[in-house]
DNA sequence: ATCGTATATCGTCGATATACGATGAAAGGC
DNA sequence: GCCTTTCATCGTATATCGACGATATACGAT
């Protein structure tokens, strides 16, 4: 399905930064980061590191909640291992016997 | 290792667009394609099959080989499966130890 | 040598991404 | 009330991407 392949897209996109992979095994780490932590970790202006976590946000790679004046940032593990597995299923038996 | 996260990156890159996915998906299920091939199936200009099958090989996630006039690209099978394998370390049991 | 076919590369241009500083909103402490 | 901390968003400058047509290259056929 081609919507399926938008979404994939999106997904590979978020996570094809260095400074979105750097978060993002931040994260995996942490079980869940405030912005002002990764923008130490990350060695970026504060503005920059929240503009790649709205990135991660907008391709459900990562959940979000505030908590008193902070706001915590959280792996969606879920996310991850469906994207892990439609890549080993897109290179290893893709499409036998669909249309697209 | 920061060179470890460029290349993920790289590779991630090249596979976050939807006409690179179908061109994938497209070696996926024949094994091996001529470039004129992939110009019906994804009808784009054939420059630009020429240009994205580059950034494909630029990132190890295929193959080359010429054969009289054509071309014929391959999918690279271990750079995705070792992909795979990475995305599944990074948020599963990501740096355990390790000190990045 | 010339022609036709298949492919790669170049040049261009609009769209998008990436970085930053400035500004403002929300919440807590004085 | 006012100040600080934390964060999101806006505006802006720059870099990169993605598309195309035009051109170059390679090679088999005539």
């Amino acid at each position: 399905m081609s919507e399926d392949i938008e979404r994939q897209a999106i997904k590979l996109a978020a996570l094809a930064h260095p400074a979105r992979l750097k978060i993002v095994r931040q994260l995996a780490n942490e079980n869940a980061c405030c912005v002002k932590h990764l923008v130490v970790t990350t060695d970026l202006a504060q503005s920059t590191v929240s503009q790649h976590l709205k990135t991660l946000l907008k391709a459900d790679l990562v959940f979000f909640r505030t908590e008193k004046q902070s706001s915590w940032y959280e792996l969606n593990r879920e996310g991850f291992s469906q994207l892990s597995k439609e890549l080993d299923h897109m290179f290893n038996d893709c499409c036998k016997g669909c249309d697209s």
